[in-house]
Formats: structure tokens, C-alpha cells, sequence
DNA sequence: ATAGGGCTTCCAGTCACTGGAAGGTCAAGA
DNA sequence: TCTTGACCTTCCAGTGACTGGAAGCCCTAT
């Protein structure tokens, strides 16, 4: 199967497939006219990849979790705890960006957003505190 | 004020304050030695600076947003579209995250985690969706 | 024969830094 | 005075995970 076709079943853009194969996620046969071959593994892992690339794992994650795949001996406990890390890395990233969220929906509330030049939210960011609302 | 005074005054490593030099963000001035030499002012833009990146805005937003800071005469509608537009990224951003934490911490909770080589999370990377709790 | 679409490689750019090398400058202490 | 060590300078390269684009080969249909 050609690459455009891989790339539709998997989802993955053609590029994408190819950066894969450079970083050695995957290694396709090459048919005579030299296009990449993809096989039924090969798409099976392509399926992989971008399910676990959906979720967050980086690509190191994910090369790990393709050798855990292949490898029929592997504990369950390890593939956990990787999950586990990850889980808890996205745990955090969901805080912070929360942070960010509360104190920016702070500050635009506090913008009457008009074509008046003064601006509480230009005024939070440069550290100005002094600007609350009961003062209206 | 030497770089790492500034750096310490804003919490902005020292080589992030030279690359924001370099893209143009904020010109210090220069000692007789060749030293960069903050004055208040550019405390100021650095602090602004660190917090506005520390919201998640780009570069580039800050770069609007410095701009907009120093023009007395701006709209501060212009300000709150930007604040809002970023506030939308926040959210989707959060909402992606939540879907790759519902999905990655139901796959956790499935694997038993043990030293058994059988394991739904990556049964469910592989898009084995066979994988039903009830069968246990 | 030619047009088009798909395939190939390779190089460069993205974003926002970050690390490191090689070397200049300055203040304090022996 | 010399040296040590902490600063500072510039420049180059690397990060992660692609993405865009150029130049050129291959295949099929008309």
C-alpha cells in the first residue's frame, strides 16, 4: 500500500509517516520503484502511533509503548506506570492552564472594551494592582 | 542595571532577555564596556513581558500587546478581542486535555498493573476495543 | 505525447527558548 | 600586581514534532 493510502487509513499526514520512518518509529519495504510498502503491521502501527500521539505521549513515549506492544513478556505494571506519569503530567498542564484562564477571565471582566484608552487588562499585565473594581 | 539584576528583578532567565532583545521586543542600552544597561523602563517591559508569556501569550501577541500598552491613544476593545481570542485557545486547549484524561485514565483504571503481559492500555492504543470490563 | 497526480529526497522553517564554547571585563583578596 | 571567580559578550547548534517547498521521478489516462 501506497503512503497516501497508509495516510488515510491511519490518519496521519504523509509527512508525518515519513518523519516517522526517519526517526526509525517505523521502517516500511519499498516496493521496485522505490515508493514505501505499507503492510497490514505496518498500518496497524501507524493506527498506534497516532492513537497514542492523540493522547499526549510524545514521541519517545511512543516509541517506548511500540516495544512494550511488541514485546509479549512485558509486565503490565510498566505500560501503567508510563500511563500513570503521563496522566499526571496532563493533570498538571490542565491546572496551569486554568491559572491562566482565571486570571485572564479576571481581567478581561474587568474591561469595559470600548474605544476609551484605559484598559485593566493592559493594566494587570504591567503589575499596576491598584486598579479594583469598587473603585468605580 | 546589568542582565542579571534584570533577570533577577523579572524573573526572566538572562538568555531569554537577550533572545528578546534579539527579536526586537526590547533594546537596553549599552554601558561603555559593552554590558547591556536596563533603566526602569525596561523593568517595566520585561515584568510586562513575563507575565503575559506567563498567560500563555505568544511572542507575538506580547508584541501587539507592548504596543498597545505604549499607545496611550488605543481602544481598549482592541485589547479585550485579544484577551478573548486567547482566552477561546485556553479553553480548547483545556478541553483537548480533559478528552486525553478521560480517555488515558479509563484505559489506567482497566490494567491491572501486575507483572502479566496482558494489558488494555495498549490493547487500546491498538484499537482493541474487544476490551470490555464486564468479561473479567 | 502529454497532462495530472502521486511519489521521492533534501533543505529550511516553525516556536520560544536553552546549552555550550570561546573569550572579554570587573571587583576582591593574597 | 596577580589571580581567581563571577560576571558579561557573541555565535552556533539543538530541542519537539512536524510542516512547507523545491526539484525531479513514476504511473495512468487520454
Amino acid at each position: 500500500m501506497n503512503i497516501g493510502d497508509a495516510s488515510t487509513h491511519s490518519g496521519l499526514p504523509a509527512k508525518t509517516i515519513r518523519y516517522y520512518e526517519d526517526i526509525g518509529l517505523i521502517t516500511p519495504d519499498r516496493t521496485d520503484n522505490g515508493y514505501r510498502d505499507f503492510s497490514e503491521t505496518h498500518l496497524h502501527k501507524l493506527a498506534f502511533l497516532s492513537r497514542a500521539r492523540g493522547l499526549g505521549f510524545t514521541i519517545e513515549d511512543c516509541r517506548t509503548l511500540l516495544s512494550l506492544y511488541e514485546d509479549t513478556d512485558r509486565a503490565s505494571a510498566d505500560v501503567k506506570t508510563m500511563a500513570r506519569g503521563h496522566l499526571d503530567k496532563i493533570s498538571q498542564k490542565i491546572t496551569e492552564l486554568k491559572a491562566m484562564q482565571d486570571t485572564l477571565s479576571e481581567l478581561v471582566n474587568k474591561c469595559h472594551g470600548d474605544d476609551r484608552p484605559d484598559c485593566p487588562i493592559l493594566q494587570g499585565l504591567a503589575g499596576d494592582n491598584a486598579n479594583k473594581e469598587q473603585a468605580v
